[in-house]
RNA sequence: GGGGAGUUACCGAAGCGGUCAAACGGGUCAGACUGUAAAUCUGAUGGCUAUGCCUUCACAGGUUCGAAUCCUGUACUCCCCA
């Protein structure tokens, strides 16, 4: 299947500037860029359409360039925001961008490929600015009139009251379309950047930077929007009870990004793997099949999980998530080490005790409860206990009053608590 | 400024002198069922050295053998009139 063809089939086509678009880059290899917002040091599930998109471009034979936003960053975009934004400190900034930088890497190959893909800062181009030159040469070219007419502005125009100053929008993100405009005639000048995606609500900002190229140079440039990755109840896909589901293994773990997918609703797990993986049509329409026909298998949960876990955490991150899986759903703990059990335990808390509270009449289950911070008060530990929620190692807790003792260890020092179907934690002795 | 109503556990809301650690609903937590799902059902839901003890019903005092319940004052919230 042609190239774009297999993005419309996926649904990651939601709108376009050409209906031709297909054709357009089928003739030749062409340069093309996707803009991120550095608001954290790590990406998360919600930049994952767009690395992705910059990672297909690329192995389709396109250019890609990545554009974090170090300026636009500064300003923050009004789209699809309800309120002003608070605004990132520059060395803040920074930090966000570096972490991003390493993540893309994995996604898209910034060496060796020939057509090179490129990391670039719009803080680069777009610091050196004064404000004068800005109003003369930039601002000369947008009418106020048509800025309002975005859906961006629309939204937020009207809705500021004395009761909330929040509301409504200020002067510095009406700004914020202007330089994101800019960028992409930047991009074109320097690096012959000829197409622009984004998310659905990006369509506002892409569309100004074509507007604004072919008023400032005459060029004709291209764009498209993908439609928001969201949940078949309307929830933002990638959010947890927790907050976002991050690329970062030190924000969220291999096992727990793994879980997450896994746990994917059955209705939106044929959206997911369309949009979310690299697996061909036949695959994916096998899987619908599958899932159709048992969907108690999970095959597609099962194999979006793998694929992405291995996407964004390798092959030693998805051998280690499916390991901690295997644990965590698994029967009793035992003879393994605190090397192994520290690995498969990473994102669960523990705590360190004495060694000594293991003597002599051990440590009572009830206490090891409340220290491991798995009940708020021996009253709730107990109640736990008592109905049947409460194991140790994975084995189930049968009286209020067992205790630990030295033959509880699963590995040299720790004992693995847990309460319920999924809350755990470690107790160290030392 | 004047008049009225209120303040109860995580939230909402009963209780109006003893039988109140406080009904009921939601939430939460466990259990069963299940597909590591949804729905459903069951139990639990102030603390503890636990058939008892301790600390709670805005806050501070008071009446009483006994108060979340009555009285006085303070703070806050809401409504009506100016």
């Amino acid at each position: 299947m042609p190239f774009f063809a297999d993005l419309q089939w996926r649904g990651l086509v939601h709108q376009t500037t050409d209906p031709a678009l297909g054709a357009w880059l089928a003739e030749k290899p062409r340069t093309f860029y996707v803009g991120f917002d550095p608001t954290a040091d790590s990406l998360h599930v919600g930049h994952l359409l767009g690395v992705m998109m910059l990672r297909r471009f690329q192995r389709a034979g396109h250019r890609p360039i990545a554009v974090v936003g170090g300026a636009t960053g500064m300003i923050g975009d009004p789209s699809g925001k309800s309120a002003e934004r608070n605004l990132l400190s520059k060395e803040q900034l920074q930090l966000n961008i570096d972490g991003m930088k390493r993540q893309m890497e994995q996604f898209i190959d910034f060496d060796e490929s020939q057509p090179r893909a490129l990391l670039l800062n719009n803080f680069d181009w777009t610091g050196p600015w004064s404000y004068l030159e800005f109003l003369r040469d930039i601002g000369k070219n947008f009418p106020v009139n048509v800025m309002l007419a975005k859906d961006s502005v629309k939204g937020r125009l009207g809705r500021g009251d004395a009761g909330d100053p929040q509301a409504g929008m200020s002067y510095t993100e009406f700004s914020y379309m202007l330089l994101q405009a800019y960028d992409f005639v930047h991009l074109h000048d320097r690096h012959g950047c000829e197409l622009q995606a984004g998310g659905s609500d990006q369509w506002g900002n892409i569309t100004a930077g074509i507007d604004l190229a072919r008023r400032m140079r005459g060029a004709h440039l291209q764009g498209f929007t993908w439609p928001l990755l969201t949940k078949s109840d309307g929830a933002k896909m990638g959010k947890t009870e927790s907050g976002a589901v991050w690329l970062a293994a030190e924000r969220t773990s291999p096992y727990a990004f793994y879980q997450y997918w896994f746990n994917v609703d059955d209705a939106d797990a044929a959206n997911c793997l369309r949009l979310l993986t690299e697996l061909p049509q036949a695959e994916i329409e096998a899987l619908d099949a599958a899932r159709v026909a048992d969907a108690a298998k999970r095959e597609s949960q099962r194999r979006l999980a793998e694929e992405l876990t291995k996407l964004v955490h390798g092959e030693a991150g998805l051998t280690a998530a499916k390991q901690a899986t295997d644990i965590f759903f698994g029967a009793e703990i035992s003879s393994l080490s605190d090397k192994e059990l520290g690995q498969i335990f990473a994102d669960v808390p523990s705590k360190d005790l004495p060694a000594a509270s293991l003597q002599g009449a051990g440590l009572p289950v009830i206490d090891a409860l409340v220290e491991a911070g798995l009940a708020a008060s021996k009253g709730e530990a107990r109640r736990t206990v008592t109905q049947g929620g409460a194991y140790v190692n994975n084995r189930r807790v049968d009286g209020v009053d067992a205790a630990l003792t030295p033959a509880s260890l699963a590995s040299e020092t720790v004992v693995v608590l847990r309460s319920g179907k999924k809350k755990y934690a470690l107790l160290r002795f030392a």
